[in-house]
Parts: C-alpha cells; sequence; structure tokens
DNA sequence: ACAAATACCTGTAAGC
DNA sequence: TGCTTACAGGTATTTG
C-alpha cells in the first residue's frame, strides 16, 4: 500500500511525536511481524532506548536508536502504524505496541505482509537506489541505470534497487506526466523521455507529499493520527478506468504490466 | 545476468 | 440473501 509519499508522511508524524522519547515496553502478539529475530531479541534490543531520529530508506522506516541499533518498519501493503492512548481500543489485527511515556505506537496490517526488525547501524539488510526526493534524479542518471534492460519501463520504475518508493499508484502517475507507455522496455526510452520521467518523478511525489499521500477507498493508507491524504484527488490515471484524461479527455484504460493494475491514457502516452 | 512467475495473507467488492 | 471469484498500496524467492 504506502509508497513514498505515505512513508514520508508517516515518518514526519513520527519525527514530531516519538524523537527524542524513551521506548518503554515493547509487545509483540502477532505470529509474523518480527520474523527475521525471535520477538524476544527484538524487545530486548528495543525497550529502553530513546528515540533519536527517525528517518526513510525507500519504503522503509528507520528509528535510530540510543543504543546505535536501528528499528526497522515496513508497512508492505496493509500496514499501518498510528498513535494511541493505551487505554483506546485496539483495533482488530494490532500485531505489535511500541510504548512511550506520553502513548505509543501500534504497528496495525491485516495481510501480515508487513514487518519489523532491529539491526546494528550500518547492517540493513537491503539496497535502496537513489531517493527522487532526497537525492534527485536526472535523464541521464535513469538511463544509465535502466536503459540498457528490456523490462517494461513500469516494472524498471518500482526495482527499489534503482529508484527508491516508486509503487503501482506512481508508477502510473509519473509514466502520464512524462507521456511515456507504462510497457515501454526501457532500452526503447528516449533521452528527452528519461529527462521528462526524471522530472515527473520529482514534481509527482513531491506533490503527493505535500498532499500527504494517496487514501483509495478502502482507506488502508492513513497517517500516524489516523487522517486519509489527499492527493487520490490529484491522480490523472490511477484507479480512473472509464474517466476522461485530464489532458486530452480520452477514457483512461486500465491494463496489466508486471502482473499489476495499470492505468494509462492511449493517447497521451507514446 | 536477467525476466517472469509465484508466494506470502486477509478483507472487500463485484458478479451470479 | 448468500456464495464464489477477483483483486488490493510490496518484495523475496523460485523458475525459466
Amino acid at each position: 500500500m504506502p509508497e513514498l509519499p505515505e512513508v514520508e508522511t508517516v515518518r514526519r508524524d513520527l519525527v514530531r511525536v516519538v524523537a527524542g522519547h524513551r521506548i518503554e515496553a515493547v509487545e509483540v502478539t502477532g505470529r509474523r511481524t518480527v520474523r527475521r529475530q525471535s520477538p524476544q531479541d527484538l524487545k530486548e534490543r528495543v525497550g529502553g532506548m530513546s528515540v533519536d531520529s527517525v528517518r526513510r530508506a525507500s519504503k522503509y522506516l528507520l528509528l535510530d536508536l540510543s543504543s546505535g541499533d536501528v528499528l526497522v518498519v515496513h508497512l508492505r501493503m496493509s500496514g499501518q502504524l498510528r498513535w494511541h492512548q493505551p487505554d483506546d481500543e485496539r483495533a482488530a489485527h494490532t500485531h505489535a505496541v511500541v510504548g512511550f511515556g506520553h502513548g505509543e505506537v501500534r504497528f496495525v496490517d491485516p495481510r501480515t505482509f508487513g514487518e519489523l526488525f532491529v539491526v546494528g547501524a550500518g547492517e540493513l539488510p537491503f539496497r535502496v537506489g537513489a531517493d527522487p526526493l532526497d537525492d534527485g534524479l536526472t535523464g541521464a542518471g535513469l538511463a544509465a541505470a535502466l536503459g540498457h534492460r528490456r523490462r517494461p519501463l513500469k516494472v524498471a520504475l518500482m526495482d527499489q534497487q534503482i529508484v527508491a518508493g516508486i509503487g503501482n499508484i506512481y508508477a502510473d502517475e509519473i509514466c502520464h506526466r512524462a507521456g511515456v507507455r507504462t510497457d515501454r522496455r526501457t532500452d526503447t526510452v528516449t533521452a528527452r523521455q528519461w529527462g521528462r520521467l526524471a522530472e515527473a518523478a520529482g514534481s509527482v511525489l513531491t506533490a503527493a507529499v505535500a498532499a500527504r499521500g494517496s487514501s483509495l477507498r478502502d482507506a488502508q493508507y492513513v497517517d500516524l493520527f489516523g487522517r486519509p491524504g489527499a492527493y487520490q484527488q490529484e491522480h490523472r490515471v490511477y484507479a480512473r478506468e472509464g474517466l476522461p484524461c485530464p489532458a486530452c479527455g480520452r477514457p483512461i484504460r486500465r491494463g496489466v504490466v508486471g502482473q499489476r493494475s495499470t492505468f494509462f491514457c492511449p493517447r497521451c502516452q507514446k
């Protein structure tokens, strides 16, 4: 579910609420939520530590602890982090709770794809590519990293090892803004198109962060306080099959690219 | 080395 | 009103 704008929104909320605060208690009830180590090990390494800072790497949230360890959270498809008081009723599928003196962060995840784990600083078990917000993308950079392969463009844009943070919604929005077909093989994308893609990635994701992310009708994504985002109102193609393209008025079509639902304008994207 | 398919889960909406 | 099927924001692993 959550892509860069949604994860970044939650990160900013966490900075406001928990940065500088001490973790008083950790509870793990989900059977799959902590799966890279024992829940006991995670609790021992997290309990009693302060949260020095909260960073984002691609779609991972990284809570830097005073011990030097990092508490890593990935929401995957259906995970949420929610701020509550201990006596608030717990939502179904609440799998972990990190308690502070002034409230608690709950990890809620119906599909249980999401996870929590703790690693030492510098031991992050994943590699992430350039961040469109932090690093800025260039057409030349995208062409060099992606242009020699034969994958569909959309699949390449969602490769977290190359470009960090783009998922199914924003890949479609970025391709539409750039005027490029989602199923174009990357070795056929022109330099001009790579330039437009780099620019579109920056502008779409920046605007989506400003709008605090996209919430679809099932409201799976909400921020730390349960509030939906607003960027879905600015979607030009995603989940808009049959509705007019904002640029040309032709109906938006739906297809499948890389086994994922894909929305596009048959006229604007070449 | 690369690309495509599959697996991991539960909830919801659509279709009959 | 059920019942069945398709589909959902992601990524690691397996297969070809």
